[in-house]
DNA sequence: GTCTCTGCAAAGTGTTTGCATAGGC
DNA sequence: GCCTATGCAAACACTTTGCAGAGAC
């Protein structure tokens, strides 16, 4: 990803093997991962790296901007590389997890900014169902 | 409160001063507290109370449906009576956490429904901003 | 009297931190 | 060569579990 490595150093930040494989494993997935899954699909190719570095390293993909920080209601966070902030359904069977096409909700935050007077910065949007697959 | 102790006894639970004193708290209160500041509030009439006590009692309630577990970004739960389901919003300054109407989103579940296909069974809604005291 | 609940301590889980070494620039 | 990143281990915060004694019914 090239366009990692320019944000990365532009943040003044280094580019690294590692950085380039955990940010790889999310921009190719779909599923939403938590550290400790990333951590599971890069042991057979990093075998010595530290569920530490997951961690450090997306604490720096958090800061540069690069992926969102998900709380869908486990214990574990999970992330991924769509920082647009958009709605999420959760299957409560299979419990993977899929974004939801934002059209539905384009004018729901200026409402909800509206009504509460607050100065709404971002918001995390989840809804828990049976997926088709699993009904 | 005896709605809770009516609720208890009708799923064979039994009624005890500490489950009576937890509901108590969450019930005069909109601060959406964890279980950690439920335990704080509690200790100085009850010094012996224990917050496995606090995380039992409060298992035993989310099981009875009177309460709801929230999830709001931080590492710990929320918990609050209000178990119908409706949004909230968190102040990103001072951690805040109130409801908000669900007027605003009444339509809002059947439509993500009907678009994906899922049988949903219930949402959490969380907007993030200053809140208009702490701008 | 029975059977569940409490309170303590210990274990568990996900995440963060400190520090010496490795490695990007 | 400088300075940040990695990897290990230990610490941390929140939550859960096991068990003996207390208490609800």
């Amino acid at each position: 990803m090239d366009c990692l490595a320019k944000v990365l150093r532009d943040n003044n930040m280094k580019v690294t093997p590692q950085r380039m494989a955990i940010y790889e494993v999310l921009a190719n997935t779909n599923e939403h991962p938590c550290a400790e899954t990333i951590h599971r699909k890069l042991s057979s190719v990093y075998p010595t790296m530290s569920l530490a570095t997951i961690y450090k390293s997306i604490d720096v993909f958090k800061k540069a901007g690069l992926i969102q920080e998900l709380n869908v209601g486990e214990c574990s966070f999970r992330y991924e590389v769509n920082t647009k902030p958009h709605a999420h359904i959760i299957c409560t069977e299979c419990r993977k997890v899929e974004n939801i096409s934002d059209n539905l909700f384009t004018d729901l935050v200026e409402q909800v900014g509206d009504f509460t007077n607050y100065n709404i910065e971002k918001h995390q949007l989840f809804f828990y169902g049976k997926c088709p697959n699993c009904l």
